[in-house]
DNA sequence: CAGTATCCTTCACGATACTG
DNA sequence: CAGTATCGTGAAGGATACTG
């Protein structure tokens, strides 16, 4: 999504932190599953490919919404997790994703209530 | 914005509605100003071309986002509106709309938590 | 495992000119 | 007034191969 450099109103501010293709599935799956790693987010994110994976999850890292950990061990790991602000995201993307679910989504209960 | 043919979740499929360069501005203006007509929209929202904000205009109302109506009089008259579902959308966007002036946007009188 | 390194494609957006 | 009609560009995203 192309950087604006001034933002009239918070909504396109966070539309543009939240607006690249896979960022909002990066979120989800890092709120439902926790700390995540890297090979268990692509797993996560079926079609996402590395490159991408990764750069979203730089650009993420940059905006304070995830947070990067590198271990240095004999096997390298690295974890992924939301920051406080990538939960406050989060809860602020809700009331959108349940008008998503209510009227975008093909049928599904909408009274399926999710944390 | 890319359209997506599957959606994971109601928040990507929403962001894919309201995801366009402009959109939320002109959602934005449609809830302040009320019905618009094109050129006041063009003037509410600084820096888009005509061709855009037609295209923006037309995938709103092809998304059930926006009504647009067309007077055939002697001056050619076209009111944009936001439809019951903008409305609600625009609702959905609210909470997203705090966070990002919560903590993207420069400064109002608010306190800036953790830097 | 968790990425880089290249190369390539697409299309969203922009600039400008013209019109019913 | 409210748009089309073209043409052009850049950056976001994708495919594939390779690596510390």
């Amino acid at each position: 999504m192309t950087r604006r450099d001034t933002y009239v109103c918070g909504i396109d501010a966070a539309i543009d932190v939240v607006g690249g293709k896979w960022k909002v599935l990066i979120l989800w799956a890092l709120h439902a599953e926790g700390t995540c790693r890297f090979g268990q987010l692509k797993r996560e994110i079926p079609g996402v490919t590395e490159k991408v994976l990764t750069s979203h999850l730089r650009e993420l890292e940059a905006d304070g919404i995830v947070r990067r950990e590198v271990y240095e061990e004999r096997v390298p790991r690295v974890e992924y997790s939301l920051t406080p602000l990538g939960a406050s995201l989060n809860e602020a993307l809700e009331p959108l994703g349940a008008w998503g679910r209510a009227h975008l989504l093909p049928q599904d209960h909408h009274d399926r209530r999710s944390a």
